[in-house]
RNA sequence: GCCGAUGUGGCUCAACGGUAGAGCACGGCUUUCGUAAAGCCGGGGUUGUGGGUUCAAUUCCCACCAUCGGCUCCA
């Protein structure tokens, strides 16, 4: 006899050649039903799987269903081997690569020569339903490294994943007489225990990621634990996709983008006072904070480039132009032009640190295939900043950058993010000490400050190691937005200095940092953060005020011109729609606060507000609603209610 | 850049080898209305661009451009 402890502590004496299956049939039969896997000692493991090996006597399990997230991962993974023979059948031709599961779903890699596409989906689904239905067991297969690469000789793709496996013994899944993969398991017990899937989309993907390598067809699928949490993630997509800035922003008048000049965006009015009230709160915190602003060309000479390294380096994402027979490039990063700026006098060790931020346009030529709405594009502003200090005026700085940065966020309503730091990368400039010692700066910082932080190996700037946050929407997606790099080789190519203490040149350290990262980008993700129902201090138009019908538009008129006077952004619906039809139109519009009024409101000097979001509506004087409405803009509060 | 898909009035979409239709938007008229879309009338498209096949192309074929979904890359 053995002992098996089970996830809610209790203990159950059992056979020692006992399988999961058996042990989930002994605990109930609704979880032998439902049963998909065993979680053994922390292992997953098939369900028909002995649960003591090599004579142990003792185990901790836990039988795992769909509900577990583990469990709907392996199922997902199961339904990638459906599917898989789904094409395979249809496809005799296909030769399958690797199949995982990613968030919400799983893909498999095929390398088929006839593209697959949309229309042929449903055909899949039909072959899949059909494997569904038979209900086959899915059976491992165990056998050594050399007899598996002897089985599989003449598949590439397989023979690869075989030297790659960490494990000397390979496994095979098969779960019907015609279809067999190698695969690390484990694997629900059957396929009718998939339920709910559907194959989503088919994409290109280079074989390990190599953009060298053959391209592959990449063919996404998901699969739920039952039909209805499919339908909800189908729900889910629904959503996400009205609130995708690209069709909100078409929607509400707030940029487009031309084929005249892809990747750059045309920013409209409504727009352009959601991104002058950033940069009015951007320059108040950054006076705040001790910079000073500067603003440098867009186009300088190319020898400049040359200095810099971004010639070396950069050169790929850079835009070129002649002037008069001299060749001049579009600057790619505003750091070479403040370095030319902060040489056009002689510093002091009494100015530092100094902090001199740049609102500054950028182009980089970005691959035609990754430019994605305000996302991606190949012109941007970027909030940049650079400071120039002492060695140890390091860390107290970036320290100082953190809380700039945690105060900017939270503004803008954004509280959960975490921080990357990112180390030399292979193509870079500067000594291997330089590099080193920058790195453990930006990490003393971190760590002195009590940051969690992940590390990214490689995959800094060219000039230098970085620190780089990234928040979350409410859609729990994650965007990188601002960064701090740490630079000891730009000063040195620009010769820049300053005179310290014992009056010798020193070259000053550059912390190169942006917070919001690119305008552009971050309008794109408060657009989808709030799906663009914007914090009253960012919308567009914040109160429209809506006659109930002609009558009232001499009223109208004295409202308009208090929150005139109010400074407010607003409108008015003088048209000779009805009431109904004019709140339809502003709860289109997403604006902020009705204000509808007729005889009854003209009477009382009041003015009955709709507030976005909320069903009910209430009667305040108009003097009390400019009031409320303008200590709320004062304090940047995102909730409309009062 | 690579793979695949898509491209029809301002927007969303329909149709078709015989030169295009709806809804919304827009303009005019009627209506002046109390909390999620009043009615009528009207204007507007050489169907992304350039070639080719055909008696005939918006429809079929090719190239290019742009967009979308991914890959690689990235603020």
């Amino acid at each position: 006899m053995a002992k098996v402890k089970l996830p809610d502590g209790s203990t159950l004496e059992v056979d020692n050649s006992l399988t999961g299956k058996q042990l989930a049939e002994q605990i109930g039969p609704g979880l032998a039903k439902s049963a998909i896997a065993a979680k053994i000692n922390g292992q997953l493991k098939d369900l028909s799987a002995p649960i003591f090996l090599d004579g142990l006597e003792e185990a901790e399990i836990q039988i795992i269903t769909p509900k577990d997230r583990e469990g709907l991962e392996l199922m997902r993974h199961s339904c990638a081997h459906i599917m898989a023979e789904a094409i395979c059948s249809i496809w005799p031709g296909t030769r399958l690569v690797y199949g995982p599961t990613v968030y919400d779903g799983f893909y498999y890699d095929i390398d088929l020569d006839e593209p697959i596409r949309p229309t042929d989906f449903e055909k899949i689904e039909q072959k899949m339903a059909e494997i569904v239905k038979a209900d086959t067991p899915f059976v491992r297969k165990e056998m050594s490294r050399e007899e598996a690469l002897n089985k599989l000789k003449d598949d590439k793709y397989k023979t690869d994943n075989i030297n790659r496996a960490d494990s000397d013994s390979i496994s095979f899944y098969s779960h019907s007489d015609c279809f067999e993969d190698l695969c690390r398991g484990p694997h629900v017990p059957s396929t009718g225990k998939i339920v709910a899937f559907k194959v989503m989309s088919v994409a290109g993907a280079y074989w390990h990621g190599d953009a060298t390598q053959k391209m592959l067809q990449r063919v996404y699928g998901t699969a739920w634990a039952n039909k209805k949490d499919l339908e909800e993630y189908l729900n889910r997509i629904e959503e996400a996709k009205k609130r995708d800035h690209r069709v909100l922003g078409k929607q509400l008048d707030l940029f487009s983008f031309n084929e005249a000049g892809p990747g750059f965006a045309f920013m409209h009015a409504k727009g352009m006072v959601i991104w002058n009230a950033i940069i009015d709160f951007w320059r108040s915190v950054h006076n705040k904070y001790g910079y000073e602003e500067i603003r440098t060309p867009i186009i300088l000479n190319e020898s400049l480039w040359h200095k810099s390294g971004h010639w070396d380096h950069y050169k790929e994402n850079m835009y070129f132009t002649t002037i008069d027979e001299v060749e001049y490039a579009v600057k790619p990063m505003n750091c070479p032009g403040g370095c030319l700026v902060y040489n056009t006098r002689k510093h002091s060790y009494r100015e530092f640190p100094k902090r001199v931020a740049e609102l500054g346009l950028v182009h980089r030529h970005e691959a035609s295939g990754v430019m994605h709405g305000l996302f991606r594009v190949r012109q941007f502003t970027q909030d940049d900043a650079h400071i120039f200090c002492t060695p140890e005026q390091i860390e107290p700085e970036i320290i100082s950058v953190i809380e700039l940065v945690f105060e900017i966020y939270k503004a803008f309503g954004f509280k959960d993010f975490h921080i990357e730091l990112s180390t030399k990368p292979e193509n870079h400039i500067g000594s291997d000490e330089i590099w080193e010692i920058a790195t453990n700066a930006l990490k003393a910082a971190l760590i002195h400050k009590g940051i969690d932080f992940k590390i990214n190996e490689g995959d800094g700037a060219f000039y230098g190691p970085k620190i780089d946050f990234h928040i979350e929407d409410c859609l729990k997606r994650s965007w990188q937005l601002g960064t701090i790099q740490l630079d000891f080789s730009m000063p040195e190519r620009f010769g820049l200095v300053y005179t310290d203490k014992d009056n010798t040149e020193k070259a000053p350290v550059m912390i190169h940092r942006a917070i919001l990262g690119s305008f552009e980008r971050f309008i794109g993700i408060l657009i989808e953060h709030y799906a663009a129902n914007f914090p009253l201090w960012l919308a567009p138009e914040q109160v429209r005020v809506l006659p109930i019908s002609e009558k009232t538009n001499d009223y109208a008129k004295t409202i308009e011109s208090k929150l005139k006077d109010a400074n407010l952004r607003f409108s008015c619906d003088l048209s000779d729609e009805k009431i109904n039809s004019k709140i339809v139109k502003a709860y289109n519009d997403k604006v902020p606060y009705m204000l509808v009024i007729g005889p009854r409101e003209a009477e009382s000097g009041t003015v009955n507000v709709r507030i976005r979001g909320l069903k009910e509506n209430q009667t305040i004087e108009i003097d009390k609603f400019l009031e409320m409405i303008n200590s709320k803009i004062a304090d940047k509060i995102i909730d409309l209610a009062f």
